[in-house]
DNA sequence: GTTAGCACTCGGATTAAGTGAGTGCTAACA
DNA sequence: TGTTAGCACTCACTTAATCCGAGTGCTAAC
């Protein structure tokens, strides 16, 4: 089972090799690289070995060889040299990130975008869940009119709103909005349940002369926002990058994909799948849940504050992606993130 | 230049036909179909002269004909059949569009999702312009930290958010607030004026006991951000669509084409090339003014509210699109919009 | 253990021939 | 005079045959 240091050198660089020219390698290819110094029929020898040992495979008898999943596999654990993100990269990421945005979900939107850019892959982001989102304030304010908006902001920064049927003056407005944030405030959108609402109603009958069915109907409204809240949304990047790569260059292939991509449901599973690994998983191949990405790698980072994660972020590209530099761009981002949101929220109570 | 009554008939014949096989259509197609009662000599005959008259065009010699731009102007101004679009889709568009949506930008965006869905095609829609929005309010909320919250509501129903770096508490917020929309509210994005920010810092000033230097901190902000809100944002959908039509098998062709739909400054040309038009307009081919569309057609619509035009929804497909259908929707379309908004604001002052 | 040499494999490119949809023209017909 | 049948011709596309070369596995010599 265990791989001979020259053995592993040959992997390391029959994988370099086809990660770059995306074509099957062949002995001659290595031995003329000149780094091992050995000749094409040892290599020959040595490819035949790591054939058998499963990671590598042959397209066809007088092809080359390309790693199989468990050739990546071993790369990915073992060989794989780090990757240096440039200084010039960092710094236009940091400037990204950190010019002006002070909410949540554009900065969220924005790290994706950038994860797109550092490693030319589709990117897929999960925006800051709310359910794990603690509630900073929930306004009602009052419209001239037959309707008026609620506005949700949580402590990390995310704004929301939506416009209700229900008018309400002022004075309305501020009761409702004192009652409902002495409740909710503090509070995440999970944590809350349908007592916390009753217990809104009471105390706005109490302490206020506001009609008791304009209560309920506001409150009610307000009840259906919070649960929808918690429902995932999901976003994709770049998704056109796909076409870029011979792997998909038959538009048939490359519609199936980009037709899975477009589905929110598959792409909520994905995310969650990958949620259960420490700082970046991966995921090569047929390791992948959906027969879709057997012919993909998915490479996905947690975004959380504190220790509360938030979403996800997650990378999409052919199995010959550039692991090295995927991973240390996704590192990278997630590092930013985390000391933008504890800059972000320290300040806060 | 008048065509004979047979020769419009044979030429909506090669169109229809066209239009549904992407395939050059030839003599023998149109004879057998019998509505004409001729001969495919006859019908040669009088292709060719269509063709001497710039209407067809023959991709090589020996492979039937494809209608030119001429010939398809032709056919959208003279020939086409009106479309009828069936009553499960008006009513699925209504239900889609009335359900619930009281918010502009959700609207639009709907609306935008819809129109791809009906005819199939890549849309492109510009989100609804503030600058010609009327403002109906302006707040200022305070959060509890450093920072607060600016909210903007139109008469339509456009909610913006932004969140600004400058503590206020609530009795700064609420005067700020009093003061901003005193000045701006029912005013236009457009017709704000840097005096207009001097009267709301004066106003404030002089009846308000909040700190001078605070007040155009957050007027400073509030001045900023309606700037930045006059510029047009496009959204695309359904991109991918373009994959499905062998005008773009070849990969090559269809990425140019997706990057070329990613690129907002771009659409936001073309959006812009299209609005001098009355109700629906019609680009075809070369008539375009970018050379990426070359091969597309662009069928455009505006949004409005009473007679003030907010945006735009465009379907872009291939030249031999079905015009009827297409034109029949985005018409559709802007008639539910127009009745929704008139509904949506007839209730305010 | 390494390497040179060689027969063998097989996908991809190249070429040649065949196919068929379509045209344009001509001559006959109503 | 308009319509049509007939026929030679064109040309993209398909299929088959051939060639080419990168690559392999195996063997024998170093």
């Amino acid at each position: 089972m265990d791989l001979s240091d020259r053995k592993q050198k040959i992997l390391q660089a029959i994988i370099d090799e086809y990660i770059g020219t995306a074509e099957p390698v062949g002995s001659r290819a290595i031995s003329k690289r000149n780094e091992l110094g050995l000749s094409s029929a040892t290599i020959r020898n040595e490819m035949a070995d790591l054939e058998d040992m499963g990671y590598l495979v042959k397209p066809h008898t007088s092809a080359g060889r390309i790693p199989s999943d468990i050739g990546y596999r071993f790369y990915v654990n073992s060989l794989m040299q780090r990757y240096q993100i440039s200084v010039e990269a960092v710094e236009r990421l940091k400037e990204e990130l950190f010019n002006r945005v002070n909410q949540l979900d554009v900065l969220i939107k924005k790290a994706g975008v950038m994860a797109s850019v550092l490693t030319e892959y589709t990117t897929v982001f999960t925006a800051p869940s709310l359910g794990r989102s603690v509630i900073r304030k929930l306004d009602i304010i009052s419209m001239s009119g037959a309707n008026s908006l609620l506005l949700l902001v949580t402590k990390a920064g995310l704004v929301k709103n939506k416009m209700i049927d229900a008018a309400v003056d002022d004075y309305e407005a501020a009761e409702l909005t004192a009652a409902i944030n002495r409740v909710l405030s503090g509070k995440t959108c999970d944590e809350i349940t349908e007592s916390d609402f009753e217990e809104i109603c009471e105390l706005a009958l109490r302490e206020t002369d506001i009609d008791e069915r304009k209560i309920s109907l506001v409150i009610g409204y307000v009840a259906e926002w919070i649960r929808t809240l918690g429902e995932s949304e999901v976003f994709v990047n770049n998704s056109r990058a796909i076409l870029q790569y011979p792997e998909f260059s038959n538009v048939g292939k490359a519609r199936e994909m980009l037709d899975f991509l477009e589905d929110k449901d598959n792409l909520i599973k994905i995310m969650e799948s990958g949620h259960n690994t420490e700082g970046v998983g991966i995921k090569i191949g047929a390791e992948n849940d959906f027969k879709e990405l057997e012919n993909t790698s998915l490479v996905t980072v947690d975004y959380k504050i504190g220790d509360r994660t938030l979403g996800q972020i997650a990378v999409i590209g052919p199995k010959r992606m550039n692991y090295a530099k995927v991973i240390a761009s996704l590192d990278l981002i997630s590092t930013q993130i985390d000391s933008i949101l504890k800059q972000f929220t320290e300040g806060e109570g």
